[in-house]
DNA sequence: CATGAATGAGTTTTCATTCAT
DNA sequence: GATGAATGAAAACTCATTCAT
């Protein structure tokens, strides 16, 4: 009996062999053929499950961002099981972002690539707003637990994504003997808690 | 019927004219033709000046970094001549690079195509590896001059060009009503010099 | 629109056009396009049958050195039911050379096309040394069957095959009245024959 | 004081850069600028003495076949001041041919070029024929001094002359260990001195 | 004579997309 | 749903040629 995938999942191989040529060259220079290839699929299908080669860049980073707003939930879950103090909450959420999100290369090397994409296609850039929003909101509220300036909350917390997110470009740009990524993380978000 | 030009000019118009192409297009889909319509010149012309597509981009690379770099050696003379105390001309640096750099959106979507690129590509990634380190040695010492932890110093060079970088990549990428951006990048720059 | 066609068929009926197309010019003056035209088929299904225009040209000359032997291997195997003599044998194989190659007009012309790509390409060079090769080798033997100097065989069917190039080369660099063709070659067989 | 060169030497100067090129490219490979490079001149007066592209080619070649007959007469008037019999004469001539001419590997990748070229273009094979009938008539006199039978004298220089292009064409396709030049050679010559 | 910038035609190659099978 | 042949647009690059200086 040949099992027959649902389509869902053909479509999420596709995605996945996507990710997986983005680590070695730009979405620009890959190939429909590339990404069948790594599929390991007919490259013809790939316009039969996609309108055309941006449907596929669409999907694919809806899906990439999707993937770890998920990651987040269910860390998110699991982590309110513990009964942490707001503070903790927040250190906590600080070692997660470092170690799954900032310091995760690949998924660094992805996202400097949607930046570009994005820079240059209003379409991309408003789900990656999206994206953003919802993070400098989240922490907002983190941090509006532990102090009653929600303006000041706010302004940190962006302050904080923009800063993680130029730590996870410096992750892929320079080498590590440039300065420890750790350090700096953990320096600066040590300050955030402390000002709290 | 070809008309003279200078010669070492026409090289920098060709620059200038990417410069101008990359606030519409990505690189990569910026074609040489495009490059000498911008720059009004025979497309021929291109070849003829540089090796090839890449040795135009690394060329402009060079380019846009050199110019900043003398905008900034610029100022500091001119900011030297006024006699400011140590705080004051960490201050006055703060401004400049948030006016004149991060702020600066033509030269902030450069610089996210500039990344994506980097990040595929070794030799331009070492250009900006070289341009970054300068940077981070250049805030290094200058806080170094009002505290004498010079660890702590670097780690907060470090930071703090991380969190321009990621400001400048939501200059771009994000709506102005997400944040005040201006607000963000004050406060924050604030609380370094209190911190000092 | 495309029509779907017999796959192998097709790579054939591509090198049947560029043999077409030596008629006209040199391969470096034929384009991709010319031998598309030619085959009567879209320049892009080139590339998709051919790894480049290089692969094209070695394909070609493999596919007309193989053509020519086979045509040679059949008249061998049609030639050894008749119970010729030796000499006789020998007498037959030169007047086939002379009319099924040497005096072949359009494979002489492609035979000029092909030396001169050999000159300059280590590739095509050690193709064409095989075929070579193998033609004074089948002399060779052949002339070993009615004479006992061996070494004066392979001398005498070394020269016999340069000679035959050489004519191929004047059937189309000269005009028929410098010389008789036909008049030359067998007069220079016949003395061979007596040789022996 | 400047020594101005007479054009005529300018032209050769360039002439001799294009033999120079002939040894690593075909002609339709060199470009005008390689020719220039290598003539150690500005590329644009290359137009200034010759028509264009084909133009040089055309005296190219008419200068290398001039060359070589100057190269004949001059090694003619001093043979004969040596006075030897009539085929002492002739084995002379074929010494002079194989040593200059027929095993002269530079020479011999050049005239392979040349056979091309004439392939397809009719004005360099007319060059090339005069070239070759000259040839033919010269050894056809020498065989005339010693025997009577004219028709064969011809019939045996035109079979020579192939059979002698055709080594050289040997000497740069095959390797020389494929059989001995020098003997094949002298073993036809033998032969041919043997048969009048 | 000499230089080298400028032009534009032409070439190979890549690739998203279509569609008959 | 698959497959892979076929199409055609667009790209980078080369180069002979021209000509102002």
């Amino acid at each position: 009996m040949p099992i027959k995938k649902a389509p869902e999942d053909k479509k999420i191989q596709i995605l996945e062999a996507l990710n997986q040529c983005l680590q070695e060259k730009p979405f620009e220079k890959t190939s429909i053929k590339d990404i069948a290839r790594a599929a390991g699929v007919n490259h013809g299908l790939l316009h039969y499950y996609f309108k055309n080669k941006d449907d596929i860049l669409t999907r694919y980073i809806e899906y990439v961002i999707d993937h770890y707003k998920n990651l987040f939930n269910d860390w998110l879950i699991e982590i309110k099981t513990q009964n942490l103090s707001e503070k903790e909450l927040i250190a906590e959420f600080f070692g997660f972002m470092n170690s799954r999100i900032t310091l995760n290369k690949k998924l660094s090397k992805v996202f400097i690539e949607i930046w570009e994409i994005a820079a240059y296609n209003a379409n991309i850039r408003s789900i990656l707003q999206q994206a953003y929003r919802e993070w400098i909101d989240t922490l907002s509220e983190m941090l509006n637990t532990v102090t009653k300036d929600s303006a000041a909350a706010r302004r940190i917390s962006a302050a904080t994504v923009a800063f993680l997110e130029g730590m996870a470009l410096f992750s892929i740009v320079l080498t590590p003997d440039t300065f420890d990524f750790n350090e700096v993380l953990t320096g600066f978000q040590k300050k955030i808690i402390e000002t709290l």
